[in-house]
DNA sequence: CTTGACCTTAGAGTATACTCTAAGGTGCAT
DNA sequence: ATGCACCTTAGAGTATACTCTAAGGTCAAG
């Protein structure tokens, strides 16, 4: 099954018919050619062109940077250092979100650790008390 | 000054007047009252109300969850443990977008121990390699 | 020749949290 | 009186990645 239509190649690359015309909006894929009545046709390469936007996007990448990554890979001038730049810039986005998280999972636990839990009165609770105290110290985004 | 217009409050818990509105919307704060004229006004509690949305945002709720939790502040019923589970499902939430993100930068960590970078053509990169790879295994999320 | 699966397009809807624009009124100072 | 900062509303725009709807054409099987 060298040719196929649009819902061949989603089933064969597990996302939806959809996803693919978006895709197509996005320019990350185009049809090797329309039949005459007008169905999208594609080739076995399209199925590798979405499973390259797929484990893109598992590692963290976004569909406008895979646009650069597809480039990348068809590029004839691009060396592995430009892939490996792009995957670096990824790790540190990576290790920020997790760095953000990790405060927030902190500042959580700390509370949920004042907090006697029951069926004390709200008055008492150390979380609420955290989230309305007036106008003491701030602690932003 | 305990009594304010938008522009006040909003300098005053560190948001945009469009914020303030937004949140409006949402049921999340509403003005004391309204002058002759139609402006809005604010008195000091607005300042704890919008503070408490910044710091339950700052502990990754959504907004439509701080409306639960400005709910459960002025309820008669509710108790800490009422708090406390939202702060441990919170923590629970926090903990697995941690754990996804590391997964997500150890495999782009151990692409980029691969590759060697540099000038090498990109028809030698282990990391382009792995996302264009044929139909062999699939990591999806 | 009709049924059913599959295809087409354009455009709207979902979720989240704003942010901005347009067009116009208010209120105080010079 | 006029300028300026500030206020009002309704509604659109931003970012991300789809997902769905409507209205209609295609195609092979029975």
């Amino acid at each position: 099954m060298s040719e196929m239509k649009i819902g061949q190649l989603a089933k064969a690359s597990g996302v939806k018919t959809d996803t693919v015309r978006y895709y197509e909006t996005l320019k990350l894929i185009e049809p090797a050619g329309r039949t005459r009545s007008g169905y999208r046709v594609y080739d076995e390469a399209a199925v590798d062109r979405i499973t390259f936007i797929r484990r893109s996007k598992s590692l963290g990448f976004k569909l406008s940077e895979i646009t650069s990554l597809l480039e990348l890979q068809t590029s004839q001038t691009a060396s592995c250092e430009d892939m490996l730049l792009r995957t670096k810039a990824k790790i540190k986005e990576a290790e920020e979100n997790i760095q953000y998280l990790k405060r927030m999972r902190n500042a959580l636990e700390s509370l949920a650790a004042d907090c006697p839990g029951g069926a004390q009165p709200l008055t008492e609770c150390p979380i609420l008390d955290y989230l309305a105290a007036s106008t003491k110290q701030m602690n932003n985004k």
